[in-house]
DNA sequence: AGCCTTTCGTCAGAGAATCTGACGAAATTT
DNA sequence: AAATTTCGTCAGATTCTCTGACGAAAGGCT
């Protein structure tokens, strides 16, 4: 029978995979003193930077432990934080130098990862798999 | 224009959407004792039992932590180990009482979900996502 | 039989990641 | 101006996870 498995493990099982191969290329690229909470945090960063709150809320996790986990992102120099030019009270936590090395390296992983499951899916179903995920994405994110 | 999110991501945010409810719903209808983690072990067990170190390889942890999850898993009445009549060394970790009525709450859960993701996608496309998600886990499951 | 070697689970200890609660500073509202 | 809210941090505790080492049992190999 066609899989009982609940969706929710469905979506998990390839996330898993995707995530943890790109993390260990990433390791091999030298990129090695990154951990999972670290990138899981990072990979959120937009191009004009983000405020602490919100890379908590978007990671689902405290503004505490966002602020914890940028620290460490910020002492191996993978981002920097500048005064928030509209409040003073806040800052934006913004890619660095080493930060964008990370982003372009991870960024062809993914593609060849994804070119990967294009070829095994056909690219007509990939497209099919990410229009539908992109649906699904008005009803399930908090943040969009 | 159609997100060019990575597909990882994409992935990510519907299954977080559907663990934070089902977890949220669990611990209202009296199951909340338990913990996000303990659960991730907890719902890959096998309806004759596992070994220890299957559920540590599929959820992807050391058998020390899945040693300690299930510890807890057991204390609070989820679960509980029998001997391994095959192997003298190991030992089942099975669903308890307890254990079954959680399963059971969960499953209500996860099905109203996926009706409202039925809803907003459409039953035709719903079928297509749990097709193409199954289709990859060929290439992703490292346990399949 | 008797010895490797591997596998299963646990113990011990350390480190990482997360949370709750409380706080000062700045912005916003009244 | 004062009260309220929001932003980030500090402090402390808990939870989760890992590495390393170990005894017990199983399986292989002379």
């Amino acid at each position: 029978m066609p899989s009982e498995i609940n969706t929710g493990l469905l979506l998990l099982i390839p996330y898993r995979s995707m995530e943890s191969r790109v993390f260990e290329e990433l390791a091999a690229a030298g990129f090695d003193d990154i951990t999972p909470s670290q990138a899981r945090v990072f990979q959120r960063i937009a191009p004009g930077g983000n405020r602490l709150g919100d890379l908590a809320r978007q990671a689902g996790i405290t503004k505490q432990s966002a602020g914890f986990l940028v620290d460490q992102l910020e002492a191996l120099g993978y981002v920097h934080r500048v005064p928030d030019p509209d409040d003073g009270r806040a800052r934006l936590v913004r890619v660095g130098e080493r930060g964008a090395l990370a982003v372009e390296a991870a960024a062809v992983v993914v593609a060849r990862i994804e070119a990967e499951w294009t070829a095994h899916l056909g690219a007509r179903r990939m497209a099919q798999l990410r229009q539908i995920l992109g649906d699904l994405r008005e009803i399930t994110d908090p943040w969009a």
